[in-house]
DNA sequence: AAACCTGATACCATCGGTGGTATGTCCTGG
DNA sequence: CCAGGACATACCACCGATGGTATCAGGTTT
């Protein structure tokens, strides 16, 4: 090890990494729930029908829609197969352009 | 019968997507266990290094590689983070021709 | 007006992931 | 042989997401 790079790293990033990921976390939420907003008016759906066809809550999907919780992945699976779509979840290099 | 199958099993499953979902879901985190492990072997980090990154403790990296657990969404944030990449969550249309 | 559907919110119980600690195993270096 | 690092597993406590129910507001229909 040169010059002991992680710790810097680490302290480099100690202080943003919680918050950031938190309102990253946040934000993927709200946009994820948009999206599946979108998607269930689009095919007109209820968010009871919806609820039925992954097994979930009418008040899990309103919350979840509303962004106000994060979703699991398994929940995301159940409304990916109920929108006959498929989950992609991928940790992308962030090309230095 | 052996033969059975899949016809059956998919058509019973018509109105119940949980199984599904729920393999669906952990092949899910059993590939992004391989990815990051993959990602923080090429940087040569350790995973108390990693766990250090994230905020995570040692066993939450190891059970999250191992494919022992189903990471949630503010985790994967945290670790695209330390890995400085961007987390992609996305429900793409099957669209089968 | 009443009956109905839709979506949003509140409360509570349960489940699953995580944090923390301790420990076990394997490997490498002294 | 012994010491240390790395990874895995076990146990327990806490927290967040979900399930379930009930309730409320808004709109539509009759």
């Amino acid at each position: 090890m040169a010059t002991t790079s992680w710790n810097d790293v680490k302290a480099a990033r100690n202080g943003d990494s919680a918050v950031e990921a938190a309102y990253a976390a946040a934000q993927l939420a709200f946009e994820l729930g948009e999206q599946v907003r979108a998607m269930r008016e689009e095919r007109g759906w209820s968010q009871r029908q919806l609820s039925a066809l992954t097994g979930m809550s009418q008040p899990a999907i309103a919350r979840f829609e509303a962004g106000g919780t994060t979703p699991t992945l398994p929940i995301l699976e159940r409304i990916a197969i109920a929108f006959d779509s498929t989950l992609s979840v991928q940790l992308k290099p962030k090309e230095v352009a």
